[in-house]
DNA sequence: ATGGAAGTTATACGTTCGAACAATAAGGGA
DNA sequence: TCCCTTATTGTTCGAACGTATAACTTCCAT
């Protein structure tokens, strides 16, 4: 077998460039294929780099993986802590709606992250790092979402707080896991709304209008407000 | 390295029981350590036989794949058909009732049953047979769930019908995972409590106080009834 | 220009996986 | 009781995996 005549050339990128694209690789072969799918091999090669690159930016795949999980989680809390604090602290009925909607579009609620999500979930179970990933940022999830409950202007009950927030999260978390893995399925919004009324039932509350998105389908061809 | 001595002695045993066995040691190794857990060496060792056996009965370990998570899915969707199928059809409430309560106890909301759950359910994303074991199960369940909502004593509007069988749907399936997962979180019933809560507060009906499960905790070291 | 640090490639190693296959023990029918 | 089918074992094989490491290329400082 022959020497290699040439090596192929390569440009020199940043640390956080090449963390970045080795990150993504993982998390869209993960989503495609499963974890058994996320080799170094495969890694590196939609990254455009070669494999023993990995090993110069992570000390191991494990670590690799923990960084991939640890952004997909907290991509998804962020988005839903932006939606929230941009609104008044006087109206928490508009709050709590911003914090169910912002799950239920991209780039929170997309085939590719409840893909991640899936195919990294099990790990959980063993590995330690991964657990303490998804408990910081799902049980912290579900807090926030019960302070948002318990800021209704009604009376105070905190054991009912507390069952509403488990049934408003568990409802939110298999909306999201439907919409995501089968996003023909639904209209536009559809999932959104089927949430926010879901929820307002469960709460005994009505969410104003102003929460729902736009309707969707003007379902003819000419429109008069545009986008 | 000498040739052994002697074989190790077995018993044979019917073709049911080896196949049983063989499900049942791989279901366990995956709620455990997840799908890469579940290896033709170890899906032996603990059934108790030896590697080449199982390619005796399965013509490949993925056949062996498609059987367990064939078995965790219709064993799933029989238990609540069981529970159902005992009530009059004049009492539509209580048979949408027990259907719920159904997933809420063993054998179906199990650490063991989530855990397979969990490990196997991104192999539907590629693998046509578990995407085809996936969606007979999964989508007949939704189905049967909208059936039973359809048939409450109200007027009919088979819009509002499916909308209200997608959000109880993602309902069950958020509670099932938190309960399974997380089992010690809770007080044996209180799932189940919230469950029908949330979705008779959702319908907007009421379940018969009969429909819920007794009261787990007198906290009392003297009970006055039975086991 | 040029030297040197560091980013990157290429190759190799040891392990473990699913699979294949020949050898053997077991148990029922004649 | 013997024999024949077959359930089961023990061993081996090639492929692919994560890891390790030396050699090469790029690019900035000088």
């Amino acid at each position: 077998m022959p020497a290699p005549a040439h090596r192929r050339s390569y440009r020199r990128e940043g640390e956080e460039k090449r963390r970045d694209d080795l990150i993504a690789a993982a998390m869209s072969l993960v989503a495609e294929g499963g974890p058994e799918a996320a080799t170094v091999r495969a890694i590196a090669a939609r990254a455009g780099v070669t494999p023993g690159l990995i090993r110069h930016y992570f000390q191991s795949k494990e670590e690799l993986t923990h960084a991939a999980y640890r952004h997909v989680m907290e991509s998804m809390t962020q988005e839903a802590v932006r939606a929230v604090e941009t609104l008044p602290a006087d109206d928490p009925l508009s709050r709590l709606a911003a914090f169910i909607a912002a799950n239920f579009r991209p780039p929170v609620m997309t085939p590719l992250l409840v893909g991640v999500w899936a195919g990294y979930m099990h790990l959980g179970r063993n590995d330690p790092v991964m657990h303490a990933i998804h408990e910081a940022t799902y049980l912290g999830y579900r807090d926030r979402l019960q302070a948002l409950i318990a800021a209704l202007p009604r009376p105070s009950d905190p054991a009912r707080d507390r069952r509403e927030a488990i049934a408003c999260n568990a409802l939110i978390d298999g909306l999201w896991i439907e919409g995501g893995s089968l996003p023909d399925s639904f209209d536009p919004g559809e999932v959104t709304r089927i949430a926010l009324d879901g929820i307002g039932a469960m709460l005994g509350v009505t969410f104003p209008a102003t929460a729902y998105p736009a309707t969707a389908y003007p379902s003819l061809p000419d429109r008069k407000t545009n986008p």
